[in-house]
RNA sequence: GGGCCUAUAGCUCAGCUUGGUUAGAGCGCUUCCCUGAUAAGGAAGAGGUCACAGGUUCAAGUCCUGUUAGGCCCA
């Protein structure tokens, strides 16, 4: 096989079946085919402009669309979008959820997989309405009404697309791939049609029914809210805290004693049905002198405060049927079973006196006492929140509003014990922020409570990342799940398809389709806008009953929309061909929301396709947490500290930005962003990938090399190179397992720390090569360049692509004509071998120690010194090709082993290994490792060197310890630099002889020309001729390492003369002169 | 009141699943070094009660319990 083998493309090659990568391995590469070389690449990269570059190569290849295509019949690894509501421009965290959501599918393309990513939009519901409310300066339902449905909901359809251009840009600029142009939106008329099907079969399922509740509901939105609506408008507010007097008027205290109530509801008090304690509860009659209170007993102190004495008790279960004075008189009650204490379990002694003031139309535990207790229903507020206009006192005050007048009313009553504000988390609507009743209506319901088990099952069975979400935050609002109240009193919605017989209220037809309501009505409505107010007007009568069926008012939560989107979106089942469509892409593999959707999207979907389908539709779901600000804070417009997506991306690339959202910190954790550390991973990440790119590519020019020319099999090149071939393919394993696992953290650090090995210690150490054009050091940056191009790939897409497009594309005819087309790259093992990283690793760390110890010396770098000493076994381990590079590095002669030096020289020490002891002696661990370090370790070094034992006695036992057990460190003596630290040791021979000086001068010789052929603005490859002047022994040096000299600054010349004067002639040469060394050169271009 | 998450250097964060000798990185600061790709790189220094208190263990940043503080969600 020839060609560059590292990508093949083809992974998969259109067979119904995964074709694992063959063996090919980047080994040899031997092809006779003439292939063109690499594009020029800009040592300096304009990030942004490139990805807009990108972007528009794209998009004249279609390259999305090919990706697809390329995978024609391919397994599905199916995606599904989350539609957000196109009601307001995008921000940074719609940028989090997006990257994730671009990552995976690009990721699993590239493996082989068909990834389809159709978008969607989230098109009806209250925030459209409230938004459409604002613009016509609108107040309300009546607004709405006066202004007519027809017209309202056309403003609606309006409005939902208006910001979808917005979406679409910020999508585009940061890479994310999904289809747009053909993206289902909820209002479209197949889409409500889907709906309307799956709420069929839950009807049909009888878990679709109307009951009256107490549910949160908005006044100023004139509906009830959802759940998971209500969860996310908890705001904290301070209201009014009120113990209110309610005289007893019988049982043993009546005329005598007052009950304490206490509430944060004023307004609720006009409504008061009955009064509930808790039967195992102890009760008090307290008296200060002046009055009798009761309260609960374990509440005495915190309600009624100092100086209270005890003159009764009685079991809560005693206080049953004491009737008192209700606090207001202001609506009249239609009979005479109200007004007494009641008994209720879920009375609690945390708060208050223990007596809870009940209101069945404004409370769930109330209305649920009221109706066990035969109370009549008294609702003296409108569904605008209004008091009726003709009471008393707090005729048309909104509910809120009246708690001032009421309490000021009970003081002046002297019904007032106390009044204290009172700071607590009420919810609000969370589109308008209208605090929320508790409000008795009618209202259809999904009763999820049903399918419970089976949604607990469904979550089992789904896999959740992080995975404390699953029985965590998730599984316990499982748990506790209440049935979905589904229906809504609004106008821009899916209508709910029940037809009611007003003859017979009890006759429901739940309708499926627009065709089978042609059926009923006999005539053909498929043209029909299912929307309000239209199919409104749509009635029919059954043969045999009397009675007209109309449909009933409500139109649903919008997150059932959104739940029904994995058979919605294909028109399921109603549309030609959704079927097929349907069943290829349910379940999906992957969703990725942020936090917030755990009761919102999550929820829906789970919840919609169990009742449907008895199966959740989703098999892995990421979890994200929030993007904040730089200070830590949310993003708000009143806080200023707003980042808008576009700009950013504009400033640092939108590779940066995704590289942020993926790979800085933990997604699950709120995250900050800010421009310091999105330009700090422009600088470590990008720019130090682009400059290895760089490098490469301007080598490779220079030298005429291409990857079709060959280079020696990767066993026969030089230690570095099969290194960094062995480290590649650890790479390719582990990046792959991380993103397999949607860890993009842990891949993301792995590609930051290849790519700095990559650049800082593999092209740094083979700089020499590649200025010699050295095929073995071209092949292996090449292969590496292309693996890791396209294992950053999905994190990275623009600047991978920019790399394809100069790096590989132009040298191999084979590859793919976009990185994202290429296949993933699989792991060649044969290439890992054991043990190098070690090794390299061991001479990386002994360079540093080398360099520690010159520093410690005050021994410049570029001043060569004769030799180095490691500790024997270190220098066993390196192997003659790694301590050359340790020598180079180190600028030393020679690196030799510390046991070579004479005995003197060396001193060894001993401790014990903990990790190994510990696991043989246990509790003897630290009398061992103590007498390990008082062995005499000379001794002890010399008999576990050749993995022999040394015995040591501990408390009167003899112990064997072996090379495991101990770390023996080899300390050289004086007249040493010496760096010792965890068992190695770097020494330094700081003995200078004449010779080594020379050397010395003549590479700051060296120097000091290179500085000048770059301040004179030479290309790499210009040669020079150069004359220079100095003394004594500069002179010397120069003379006597003239070659050396020369080969390394590329001079043709290097004559002793007298430097034209720098007054003169600078025209036609560089000069430069350093004091210290008492040299002056001058060059120009040969 | 309940559930979950978080607490490690001035700042941003790894490390905790699987306990091990002297707890790391980046940014910022100081001093050096290196540099014919680099907006880079390296060495040294300053900077840590690993939130607190108990417990388990030969050994705890890591495991267990409790507490405190912050965050999110729910009542």
């Amino acid at each position: 096989m020839g060609g560059r083998c590292v990508h093949q493309e083809g992974w998969y090659r259109g067979a119904r079946r995964l074709v694992p990568s063959s063996s090919r391995s980047f080994v040899t590469c031997r092809r006779m085919t003439v292939t063109a070389s690499y594009r020029p690449v800009p040592a300096h990269v304009d990030l942004p402009a490139t990805e807009r570059d990108v972007i528009a190569l794209w998009e004249s290849q279609g390259t999305f669309d090919k990706s697809l295509e390329q995978r024609e019949g391919a397994p599905r690894w199916t995606f599904y979008e989350g539609p957000p509501t196109a009601n307001g421009t995008p921000g940074v965290h719609h940028v989090e959820a997006r990257v994730f959501k671009d990552v995976f599918p690009r990721f699993r393309t590239m493996q082989g997989y068909r990834v389809e990513r159709k978008g969607g939009w989230d098109c009806h519901g209250l925030p459209v309405e409230i938004a459409v409310e604002k613009e016509l300066g609108f107040n309300g339902k009546p607004d709405i009404e006066a202004y007519g449905i027809a017209e309202f909901n056309a403003k609606c359809r309006e409005a939902v697309l208006r910001n979808v251009g917005l979406f679409e840009e910020m999508t585009e600029r940061m890479g994310y791939w999904v289809d747009t142009d053909d993206p289902y939106r909820t209002m479209d008329t197949s889409y409500v049609e889907s709906v309307w099907w799956a709420l069929q079969q839950i009807f049909e399922k009888g878990l679709l029914s109307e009951d009256y509740r107490v549910a949160p509901y908005c006044p100023r939105c004139g509906t009830g809210l959802s759940d998971h609506e209500v969860a996310q408008g908890y705001e904290t507010v301070v209201d009014p805290s009120v113990f209110v007097r309610f005289p007893l008027t019988s049982g043993p205290l009546a005329g005598e004693a007052s009950l304490l109530v206490w509430t944060t509801t004023p307004w609720t008090l006009v409504s008061n049905a009955l009064v509930a304690a808790k039967a195992d509860v102890t009760y008090v009659a307290a008296s200060n002198g002046t009055e009798t209170l009761v309260v609960a007993e374990p509440l005495v102190e915190k309600a009624l405060g100092e100086g209270w004495t005890i003159d009764a008790r009685f079991e809560g279960s005693d206080l049953e049927g004491w009737a008192y004075q209700r606090p207001f008189e202001l609506v009249t009650w239609p009979d005479d079973n109200a007004h007494y204490i009641v008994t209720e379990d879920y009375v609690t002694t945390d708060d208050g006196s223990g007596l809870v003031h009940q209101a069945p139309a404004f409370g769930a535990d109330d209305f649920l006492s009221g109706r066990r207790n035969g109370i009549a229903m008294v609702n003296p507020i409108d569904s605008s929140g209004h008091f009726e206009a003709g009471l008393d006192l707090v005729g048309g005050a909104f509910f809120k509003k009246a708690d001032a007048a009421l309490v000021a009313d009970l003081d002046s009553r002297g019904l007032l014990f106390r009044h204290v504000p009172y700071e607590h988390a009420y919810p609000h609507c969370w589109r308008c922020h209208t605090a929320l009743m508790y409000y008795a209506s009618p209202a259809w319901y999904v009763r999820t409570t049903v399918a419970k088990d089976a949604l607990l099952r469904e979550n089992e069975n789904t896999a959740w990342y992080p995975e404390t979400i699953q029985w965590g935050r998730y599984g316990d609002w499982l748990r506790n799940n209440v049935d979905w109240a589904l229906s809504r009193n609004r106008f821009w919605g899916t209508p709910l398809p029940i037809w009611r017989n007003d003859a017979d209220p009890s006759k429901l037809v739940c309708v499926g389709s627009l065709a089978e309501l042609s059926e009923l009505t006999g005539r053909d409505l498929s043209g029909l806008d299912p929307h309000r107010p239209y199919i409104d007007d749509v009635t029919f009568t059954r043969d045999g009953e009397d009675g007209t069926y109309r449909r009933v008012p409500e139109v649903i939560d919008a997150w059932f929309d959104s739940g029904s989107m994995p058979f919605a979106q294909w028109g399921y089942p109603h549309v030609e061909g959704s079927a097929e469509k349907f069943e290829q892409a349910f379940p999906a593999q992957y969703i990725c929301e942020a936090i917030d959707q755990t009761r919102g999207w999550f929820y829906s979907l789970m919840a919609v396709s169990t009742l449907v389908f008895d199966k959740n539709s989703y098999e892995n779901v990421v979890c994200l947490g929030h993007i904040l600000a730089e200070d830590g804070r949310k993003m708000s417009k009143h806080l200023g500290n707003i980042l808008l997506p576009v700009p950013l991306m504009d400033e640092h690339g939108a590779d940066a930005v995704r590289w942020f959202m993926a790979c800085s910190g933990s997604p699950w954790q709120a995250r900050r962003v800010g421009h310091q550390a999105l330009q700090e991973i422009v600088r470590k990440v990008l720019l130090t990938y682009w400059n290895t790119v760089a490098f490469h590519v301007l080598y490779a020019r220079t030298a005429g090399w291409s990857p079709a020319d060959g280079a020696p099999p990767v066993a026969e090149r030089p230690v570095l190179d099969r290194w960094l071939a062995s480290r590649t393919q650890e790479l390719v394993a582990e990046v792959t397992a991380c993103l397999e696992r949607f860890d993009t953290q842990r891949a993301g650090a792995s590609l930051a720390q290849f790519v700095d090995d990559l650049s800082n210690w593999y092209v740094r150490r083979s700089r020499r090569r590649f200025w010699n054009g050295d095929p073995a050091a071209l092949a292996t940056l090449h292969d590496t360049l292309d693996v890791v191009t396209r294992l950053m790939a999905p994190l990275t897409p623009f600047i991978t692509e920019q790399v394809w497009q100069d790096v590989v594309r132009p040298t191999d005819p084979q590859a793919a004509e976009s990185v994202h087309l290429a296949s993933w790259p699989v792991a060649d093992d044969t290439l890992i071998v054991a043990g190098l990283d070690d090794q390299v690793a061991l001479a990386r760390r002994i360079t540093e120690l080398g360099r520690a110890a010159r520093a410690e010396a005050k021994a410049r770098t570029r001043q060569p010194l004769r030799r180095a000493l490691v500790p024997s076994r270190a220098w066993e381990q390196l192997g003659d090709e790694l301590r050359t590079e340790v020598e180079d590095e180190l600028n030393v002669g020679a690196l030799e082993s510390l046991a070579g030096a004479s005995g003197d020289l060396v001193e060894y020490s001993a401790k014990g290994n903990f990790r190994s002891l510990g696991k043989r002696f246990g509790k003897q661990t630290p009398k061992v490792a103590a007498a390990v370090a008082e062995a005499d370790a000379a001794a002890l070094a010399a008999a576990v060197a050749d993995g022999g034992s040394y015995a040591v006695v501990v408390e009167g036992e003899t112990v064997e310890v072996s090379a495991d057990d101990v770390i023996v460190s080899e300390r050289p003596r004086e007249g040493w630099a010496v760096v010792n630290d965890q068992g190695e040791t770097v020494a330094l021979d700081l003995e200078l002889d004449e010779a080594l000086v020379q050397a010395g001068i003549a590479r700051e010789v060296v120097r000091m020309l290179q500085e000048a052929r770059k301040n004179a603005g030479l290309e790499v490859t210009d040669r020079i001729r150069v004359t220079w002047a100095a003394s004594g022994q500069a002179a010397d040096a120069v003379r006597a390492h003239t070659a050396t000299i020369s080969e390394e600054v590329l001079a043709v010349e290097l004559g002793e003369a007298a430097p034209r004067p720098a007054s003169a002639g600078q025209s036609e040469g560089y000069v430069a002169s350093d004091e210290d060394l008492g040299v002056t050169i001058s060059l120009v271009k040969a």
